[in-house]
DNA sequence: TTAATAGTAAACCATATGGTTTACTATATC
DNA sequence: GATATAGTAAACCATATGGTTTACTATTAA
């Protein structure tokens, strides 16, 4: 076995990079999000955008890079596809913060809630 | 009312923007674990890394325009908190994706273990 | 009051990012 | 074979990012 693996921290914070940084960017959200629609082809990706060709290209390589979809050439036509388990990645690293948002949302309703007999908040 | 509210798209949209740059940074994201222990100020923040004071600042205040940290100056000092409240944001955001990698899961499942009868594995 | 400490500000630098336009390649279609 | 289509590559540009060093401000302590 090779001394690096997919669970290696370094691995997953490089790819910890990639994933938020190619999910910091509108454009590149609203691809994933079209994707969730189904697979399309980079031109039909490309219509709802006031933007060239080549750009959206970009934003495609991009979220490519970072694992967040698929490209299947055909013909001339690359067919592109979600693949959002490197959105599981980020949600297993968020975790580690859940009950730090749950504390300060339980703090705000105690704070707006205080007729509440001072009783924390059942957690969402 | 103002035209603007924090759940109209747009803003979302800027903080999510915010937020996703924020945390697609090593450093960054090395300071909020730090911060899970507890607040600190500047100069013990910045003590683990091997980078000057303003650099660190800079990474801070990065954080602090994402709404990740807070900041409350007393005297020189600034001390730093956390506030895990934009992460819910994300965290809500990452639920709309939820299903996709739970069906690449189970469709990686599936392919691995055939043996079972075809049948979905539970969703965790 | 002098000196040390906490931190930012500003100027600077190299590289990354997000966009453009203008080729260019490869595959379909007439 | 000629032409249209799908898409990338490359060159270019403006701005952003992540770091540095060198001031500078403000507060605390000797």
């Amino acid at each position: 076995m090779l001394s690096s693996t997919a669970t290696e921290p370094r691995f997953q914070e490089e790819k910890l990079d990639l994933v938020f940084r190619a999910l910091g960017d509108r454009t590149r959200r609203r691809l994933l999000a079209r994707l969730t629609t189904g697979s399309a082809m980079v031109t039909e990706l490309a219509k709802p955008f006031d933007m060239s060709l080549p750009a959206v290209g970009k934003h495609l390589r991009v979220l490519e890079n970072a694992g967040l979809i698929t490209r299947t050439v055909n013909g001339r036509v690359h067919r592109c596809a979600l693949n959002a388990l490197p959105l599981k990645t980020v949600d297993d690293w968020l975790q580690h913060y859940q009950r730090f948002w749950g504390e300060t949302l339980d703090a705000l309703s105690d704070y707006v809630q205080r007729d509440n007999g001072g009783k924390p908040r059942k957690r969402s």
